[in-house]
DNA sequence: GTTAGGG
DNA sequence: CCCTAAC
């Protein structure tokens, strides 16, 4: 459906009577003659073809030839002329446009019937200018079709096939003619003027979006097939797009009309996926209309005004870019095949991170979560008992409670009225780890449950368990402070009951601390999907760092499970991974540091965050150097062990 | 379930 | 800290 436009390329003349419908009588035209090279108005149907367009679709593509050229003289020729849409170049280098009245209505057709247009005219500047080698882009297109059916001549294409009208073009695009003037005033600038012919080429094709945006009337985008906008897409973003929403299309290529030509954009409004211009303004005055097709012949004087340069530059787009796109059209029309190179140039580095599948898989994965452990009925009828492992951060008073969805889905139970944005209520499995698994099903094992805990605690903490406590501080009561916003989702979260949590309990620092600061920590955020998250945040204590910088020294950087489950079986509430990020921070403050050691511990602080003691940085670096030393087997290993000695100084100090 | 990285 | 991907 995309329709081309002939252009025939006059050096002196304007160009008079092009008929430029399916008969071929353009190409036999005088003019032809003296122009080596002559365009032909056709339309491209789906399979490749190349198809005479019809009369009105010449008109149509009329009007785009008329706002595209800024810098193009446009002529009506009430006469026969109607047809035909010439530009001619004039020998002063200047492109001129000649149209014949303005048609009724434009659609897609006109769209690519200005690109089409560009590259011509643009090819025929290059050529001109540069008598180098011209730009072959539409060599290809005319290859194509040729391949076709369309014989090509001299870049001429004549098409053979019988004149078809092209259903789609009409039924795709709706578009409303209503007052040009108008439109153009709306559009026009100042500065209008003439652009040079260098930059025309450039500066036609940069009109694409204004003129887009600048046609009047309304644009029908819910008509358009997918396919279509993504050509739409292209044209409109210079680039192309793999999004099949059709929504999603239309919104876009309807924010970027309106937003493209800053006239443009006051002059329309978003409707129902259109872009309707409001034709009160200047147009208002003038032929309103949308429904009418301009019967009116186009004052050429306004339309040579209307643009300006400057709105040009602003809305333009890459000429190569274009001309590539257009190409890349005519060639394949298979937009499947459109590469998303974009995301994929962006992956790079150590790990190839895949295309995220985050909604799928999140969306899977609560489902798995929730859904899984606790059974709907069960829960009700466990009434206190909780069901799921999950189920310990709230236990049962509320069946309601038990939505952990992401979204605001409603709990199958209760449904109820809690919706829990966020999953995270569970997420992370510190707790489950330990007791978690074995309390599940008993309340009233709590109790039990903590002891055992503790029991554990006790055991796989190592001498160091103590010093948490100590370490504390200050710090954390700050913290707490925080806690209020979350509050409410704590009440959800750990509402119940006296039992303990469990893995609050296991908490060797505090058992109480755990409790409450744990939740008190959470503050929830908003995240894309709408849900909520819940952000823990526990600063880390000094104790911890060297806990932390003990264990890589034990076991070496790398082995955090281990080191967890070594330095930090008291602490739940750091996970591997936290140790892992925490000891990257450290590496980064230690060779941040590493200048001036001296003066590091206290200057550094900046925030009032406690500062990491030199020593201790200086340890990290250390390790870090260490670690970096040893090839990655090795110190896989136990590097730690050479460490280790080292450590036990440090320790020592600790 | 862990680990490495990016955010 | 969170979230993912890669193991």
């Amino acid at each position: 459906m995309e329709t081309v436009v002939g252009i025939e390329d006059n050096d002196d003349g304007k160009f008079e009577d092009s008929g430029l419908d399916r008969s071929s009588s353009a190409l036999s035209s005088p003019k032809q003659i003296s122009n080596p090279i002559v365009y032909k108005l056709v339309r491209v149907e789906g399979d490749g073809r190349l198809v005479p367009a019809t009369d009105d679709e010449v008109m149509e593509v009329g009007d785009f030839l008329e706002y595209e050229n800024s810098e193009m003289h446009v002529v009506a020729d009430t006469g026969q002329s109607l047809e035909c849409i010439s530009i001619e170049r004039s020998s002063s280098g200047k492109l001129r446009l000649e149209c014949s009245e303005g048609s009724a209505e434009a659609d897609l057709g006109k769209l690519n019937a200005k690109l089409q247009i560009l590259q011509k005219v643009k090819e025929e500047e290059k050529q001109r200018i540069s008598c180098g080698s011209p730009v072959h882009s539409h060599v290809n297109v005319d290859s194509q079709c040729s391949a076709d059916k369309c014989p090509v001549m001299d870049g001429k294409v004549q098409s053979e096939t019988p004149y078809q009208d092209n259903p789609s073009i009409a039924s795709s695009l709706n578009y409303t003619h209503s007052n040009q003037s108008g439109s153009m005033d709306q559009c026009s600038r100042p500065s209008e003027g003439v652009i040079e012919s260098g930059s025309s080429a450039s500066a036609i094709h940069s009109n694409l979006k204004p003129d887009l945006s600048m046609s009047d009337g309304e644009i029908c985008l819910d008509k358009l097939s997918i396919r279509e906008l993504h050509e739409l897409f292209k044209v409109t973003f210079g680039r192309e797009t793999t999004v099949k929403d059709k929504q999603w299309l239309k919104r876009r290529i309807a924010m970027s009309l309106t937003n493209s030509c800053d006239v443009s954009a006051t002059n329309f409004i978003i409707k129902d996926n259109q872009i309707v211009r409001k034709f009160v303004e200047e147009s208002s005055g003038n032929m309103n209309i949308s429904s009418l097709i301009s019967s009116e012949n186009m004052t050429e004087e306004e339309d040579i005004n209307l643009k300006d340069s400057s709105a040009v530059n602003a809305c333009g787009i890459d000429d190569n870019q274009v001309i590539s796109e257009i190409r890349l059209r005519n060639q394949n029309t298979e937009y499947g095949l459109e590469d998303e190179n974009n995301e994929t140039e962006q992956r790079a580095a150590k790990r190839i991170r895949r295309p995220t599948k985050r909604y799928i898989e999140e969306l899977s994965e609560n489902e798995s979560r929730e859904q899984n452990p606790r059974l709907p009925i069960s829960n009700k009828s466990m009434g206190l008992g909780q069901v799921s492992s999950t189920s310990y951060v709230r236990p049962g008073r509320n069946t309601f409670s038990e939505v952990r969805t992401y979204g605001m889905r409603f709990d199958s139970l209760g449904g109820s009225d809690v919706q829990i944005p966020c999953v995270s209520l569970i997420r992370r499995s510190r707790p489950r780890k330990d007791m978690a698994s074995l309390m599940k099903f008993h309340p009233t094992a709590t109790s039990e449950t903590a002891k055992l805990s503790n029991k554990l605690i006790e055991h796989s903490s190592d001498a160091v368990g103590e010093i948490p406590d100590k370490v504390f501080k200050p710090r954390m009561p700050a913290k707490f402070h925080q806690s209020p916003s979350s509050e409410p989702e704590k009440e959800k979260q750990c509402p119940v009951v006296g039992t303990i949590e469990p893995w609050q309990e296991l908490r060797p620092k505090r058992a109480d601390l755990p409790g409450h600061t744990s939740d008190d920590n959470i503050v929830t955020v908003p995240t894309a999907k709408g849900g909520m998250r819940r952000k823990h945040h526990r600063a880390w204590t000094l104790v911890e760092v060297i806990k932390l910088v003990e264990g890589v020294s034990r076991c070496g950087a790398g082995r955090w499970s281990e080191i967890k489950r070594l330095s930090f079986a008291s602490y739940s509430y750091r996970t591997s991974v936290d140790l892992k990020d925490k000891w990257r921070n450290l590496l980064k403050a230690s060779f941040a540091m590493t200048p001036a050691p001296a003066d590091e511990g206290i200057n550094s602080r900046k925030h009032g965050t406690a500062p990491i003691p030199e020593k201790i940085l200086l340890r990290v670096r250390e390790l870090a150097e260490m670690n970096s030393q040893v090839p990655p087997n090795i110190s896989s290993n136990k590097v730690a062990a050479g460490a280790g000695s080292v450590h036990e100084g440090r320790s020592g100090y600790l």
